[in-house]
DNA sequence: CGATATAGAAGCGAGTCGAAACTATTGCAA
DNA sequence: TTGCAATAGTTTCGACTCGCTTCTATATCG
């Protein structure tokens, strides 16, 4: 009522968000990367040993096999990353840090040191509600949650450690606080083996 | 205390942000413009009429005036944009938008979409919160703020319309709701001309 | 078997990116 | 007034991203 031009709350959280991931974006130039293999060098090391291969990181970031497949050989080229040919189906590849590779994802940027400066309260608030955003982006795009694997319902405890219902597999207590690209949230819908 | 490897509500909302602004820019394709371009039009509809030149956006984004430059040039070369010469100084130009770069400019965005699944109550908290990050971050990265006109200290009232105490300009109605790179927060401590 | 799907990679062309060099102005000061 | 540093924008460079298409190997299913 007050003006028709005035701006809506979904058009402040939009550019909001936009321009905080522009400025990290920006601030993702340091070392010798670029946003893209900063990316996946954090992709890397937060996924699990189920979640390494190119075709996972591309789902992830919404991107294709034969880009990050070349992110992959720049980050490789320098020594962040390697290569381990995996088990039993030879047209897949998978690629872990190097101890250098590890080093350098540990450091932290620009956006952590913004929101060290908020409280504990703020940050848990501010969570909650980037999930339902998140949630919804992910809906839309049709695109896998690649959420935590002890969030997942295919995760099952035991003893101290967990086991992976759908790949039938043992989980070390480290593999929990992972993300994988089999992940299904365990409170959304469950209706099984659709994935 | 329960385990060491847990991830902190920092961690999540520092991911949450990194996904987002991925699932965005793989988004920002759509139409003949990459992410970059798309940033470019997006700032040009809601920069005010100070703000249009080059070295704007390449603060505005964190970028540098050559990078920009190029956007332009290639932005221009669609016909999205078009290029103005100002009056006094002859070394600046500045850009606007054309009827189509328009058009463009509004058509709503999967970020856009996914919000819209959220309450109004849940997308006020979430401008609340990020306006904190935003600010965090902008501090920390010692850029400007580039808020709206009307929630700057030089901003003032005028019959229906506004005044700018800083450049001594009259405002029309729709340009409170513009971004300006002059802009210094009303809240903030504003220290007078340091701009 | 063979058809089809899948994983990864290579090549293409447009374009980004920071950095540095370059041009044209402007403003300041000796 | 002349000189010179600061500023705005552009150009060029090399590394790289990105979607796209094609290619090669393997898998899987009928």
């Amino acid at each position: 009522m007050e003006n028709r031009h005035a701006v809506t709350d979904r058009d402040v959280v939009k550019h909001l968000i936009k321009r905080l991931a522009r400025i990290d974006a920006s601030d993702g130039w340091r070392a010798d990367l670029n946003p893209a293999q900063r990316a996946a060098l954090d992709y890397l090391s937060r996924a699990n040993r189920f979640s390494r291969q190119p075709s996972h990181l591309a789902s992830y970031l919404g991107s294709t096999r034969g880009t990050v497949s070349q992110t992959l050989k720049s980050l490789a080229a320098k020594g962040y990353v390697e290569a381990v040919t995996p088990g039993s189906d030879k047209r897949t590849i998978a690629y872990q840090l190097t101890e250098s590779g590890r080093k350098l994802a540990t450091t932290s940027d620009l956006l952590s040191e913004s929101l060290d400066q908020l409280s504990a309260g703020s940050l848990r608030d501010i969570a909650t509600q980037l999930r339902h955003v998140l949630g919804a982006a992910i809906h839309t795009n049709r695109q896998k949650p690649f959420g935590l694997c002890k969030d997942c319902t295919y995760f099952q405890p035991k003893n101290g450690n967990g086991h992976c219902r759908l790949l039938n597999e043992e989980l070390g207590v480290f593999e929990r606080d992972q993300i994988c690209h089999e992940q299904l949230p365990r409170s959304a819908g469950a209706s099984a083996t659709s994935a």
